[in-house]
DNA sequence: AATAAATAGATGTTTATACATTAAATGTAT
DNA sequence: ATACATTTAATGTATAAACATCTATTTATT
């Protein structure tokens, strides 16, 4: 059964091809967000917390400030600082003190973070590999467009 | 200035074109809900109140029920029940009894609702109008991608 | 050095979201 | 017709998001 996005969200009719992608995009992405928190809830965390763990496991034990978090977290706008509490109190990351700057706090992944992270990949690989129905060009050039799409902002 | 969804997320490698993909499609998709949010706020209303009255308009004044408002949203698991709340404090929307089900409660959109719509009319197209950069064919073959990419979900 | 500005992160608060439950009306089966 | 299941929408509740404010520390200015 072909499913369009048409049929998800019943419009039969759309004001050009870009308004028809515009919210395929949107509808798409809430789709994809929303098999990925089915995936962590067993877990018990959000994907905000996940993508905070991702990112200090790429770290490889190497320490990392709370902003450099943020600048690298796929949702610019969340409370970095809330999401590493959470991940406290799960024992899934720990808070070390900055010497050289007592603003900032280095934040590092636990044992218990990395072997969560571990557990789940193999969920969120088969998340990913949804996208491998398109050819790796096809990826690459949807990627370009992307980020061409963002580009209106810096001009 | 070029801009990459490696700059953007600080990320240099990716273990394939199809994660670069996806963190670029969860990435862009969060740019865009806050780029469209900021349109909004200044009209006191979210994305998913004016993705309501996008589907109350489109009814041009036949009433639509509740339930049917939900399958057509972009959003699958908003609470619209509490959505038509807000729009009718707001006087952007009323609630009508439905006489052959008394369960089901019509929503029409009422003067207010359709002149806001006609004031955010030239934002939203303006913010649908960064997908012109592509091709129309290419914004074709994107949306089918899409389209394509939920499949896996229904096999 | 003293003052002002900027930065890092935490916290307060309001609103929205996620998820479960409830209540009423309708549909179905025996 | 009665009992049971299903549908429709509303509500309860805990958590998270959005946004502003605050405090401590560092940097810049005069």
């Amino acid at each position: 059964m072909i499913m369009s996005i048409e049929t998800d969200i019943k419009q039969k009719k759309f004001r050009s091809p870009y308004q028809r992608l515009a919210l395929n995009l949107v509808y798409t992405s809430n789709w994809l967000g929303y098999k990925q928190l089915e995936i962590f809830k067993d877990y018990d965390i959000t994907s905000q917390q996940y993508n905070v763990l991702r990112i200090l496991r790429g770290q490889k034990s190497v320490p990392i400030k709370v902003s450099e978090i943020t600048e690298r977290m796929l949702d610019k706008n969340s409370n970095t600082s809330r999401l590493v509490d959470k991940l406290l109190v799960k024992n899934l990351a720990e808070r070390k003190s900055c010497p050289n700057d007592r603003r900032a706090v280095d934040v590092v992944i636990t044992k218990e973070g990395l072997d969560l992270l571990e557990k789940l990949d193999p969920f969120v690989e088969e998340w990913e590999n949804r996208f491998s129905i398109i050819s790796p060009d096809d990826a690459e050039r949807f990627s370009a467009l992307l980020d061409k799409l963002r580009e209106s902002d810096n001009q």
